[in-house]
DNA sequence: TGAACTCACTGAACTAGACCAAAGGATGGC
DNA sequence: GCCATCCTTTGGTCTAGTTCAGTGAGTTCA
């Protein structure tokens, strides 16, 4: 019964258009809001509005303060799989870029001292990395290493696989893994990285590894840009 | 340097600590948008971007011109798992209940041919279910079965486990599941059963299953609110 | 050449209202 | 006791602005 023009609904038609239709390409910056909302004669707020929910939907994002951009296809990611973030994102013709955030050594805060099952009196490295695909930053990780098992991890390059490093170095190979998906915001020191707004939506992915003697070596914390990833998993891999 | 009194942040905090403190509980309703707006001298858009936030963190979700509520802690779903849905809850020390919302047979459209990988002049069942835990609606269940696998199935009880019926009734078992998570927003269907609005964000889950003879033989669209759920999975399992 | 500065432009966050449509309780007729 | 209708309350959606703070390109000056 609406025959309103319904302008902010004319907005995403228009935009989901030219997205799917190529007229506008991954990675290319959208008019600002406020051109967007002269241009349909609408309000900065249901511009947002609209924004918002084409973001949900996975087909835009924005940077902070910079504008609103059109989302690449997703990369689809297998936690189970002993593929790393390099190979797996190159595998999917796209170009990976690790970048080194900060390294810390303490005694475990009790939410990592949990999530690894130790006192909180052990020491660990935290390394915190930021991850590109196609200059575009998606992914923050934290990795959380129990010190005693990585003598001197934090004079190497840690911007390749650790997986790969906790093999060649230590012998260690991961015999099991775990970990939990989850919808949540993004935190502040992760959305300063992935520069985001506080608070917004990220997919969380909690890990924890095992080595080949059934020890928890470390744990990992990876906040995914929502629009950037899909979880992908077959039960016939392993 | 911010020594506004910053309202908005203050509603957050207030909730965010009524929550946590237990004075606001599990399913129970907040104070209406007007009611916050009056309490804390911010208008209705302040509250509802600082309640639109808290949304995000999983704290609270809202109900279709209902209102919001605080929001009950996550289940654990492990989709590679044999568990169904309410042994799964069960287990967890909650309540399920399952809810027929409509049975289709048709020629399949070519998404869901494209996923079961065949020729869309295959005839399939569609079987849209609700799924509640503690009475909330928190699941929306698209599953779509090849029918010459299963002759008479739409004459079955179909609110128990399609998994246990197969395997009773058919003599399929699960011998390997594929599945896919997705951050997507609601499609208008799955918004209407779940009482959100449409557009919102929610987890999908695309899985396919295959049996003893590694046909595939149905595949399930999961639609889950995205603060009722956490996916929990552990390699060792396998 | 290169570092520091300026400034226009961007979204972020907010005020102060408006009207609409659905939900659901209260009411009243039978 | 039951059912339809009314009415209040709810969120949904919108208009029309304002102020603030970070970004980045261009300019200036040593």
């Amino acid at each position: 019964m609406k025959n309103k023009t319904d302008m902010p609904l004319k907005m995403k038609d228009v935009l989901r258009e030219q997205i799917s239709g190529g007229s506008l390409l991954p990675l290319q910056k959208l008019p600002s809001e406020r051109d967007l909302s002269d241009l349909f004669s609408i309000t900065r707020i249901s511009v947002k509005d609209a924004l918002a929910s084409l973001e949900t939907a996975g087909l835009i994002y924005k940077e902070n303060r910079r504008g609103w951009f059109v989302s690449p296809p997703r990369v689809e990611y297998n936690p189970l799989s002993r593929s790393h973030f390099h190979q797996m994102v190159t595998e999917q013709q796209r170009i990976a870029e690790t970048q080194l955030i900060n390294i810390s050594t303490m005694m475990a805060p009790s939410h990592y001292a949990k999530t690894l099952a130790l006192t909180e009196l052990t020491e660990i490295h935290v390394i915190e990395r930021l991850r590109f695909i196609d200059g575009r930053a998606v992914l923050f990780v934290e990795n959380c290493l129990i010190s005693h098992f990585f003598p001197n991890i934090i004079s190497e390059n840690l911007t390749q696989s650790l997986t790969t490093l906790y093999q060649t170095k230590y012998n260690f190979t991961t015999s099991r893994s775990r970990f939990d998906v989850i919808p949540a915001a993004a935190p502040a020191h992760v959305a300063k990285a992935l520069n985001i707004s506080p608070g917004q939506q990220i997919l969380k992915i909690c890990r924890v590894n095992y080595n080949q003697h059934a020890q928890i070596i470390d744990c990992e914390f990876e906040y995914w840009r929502p629009d950037a990833v899909m979880i992908s998993i077959d039960s016939i891999e392993h």
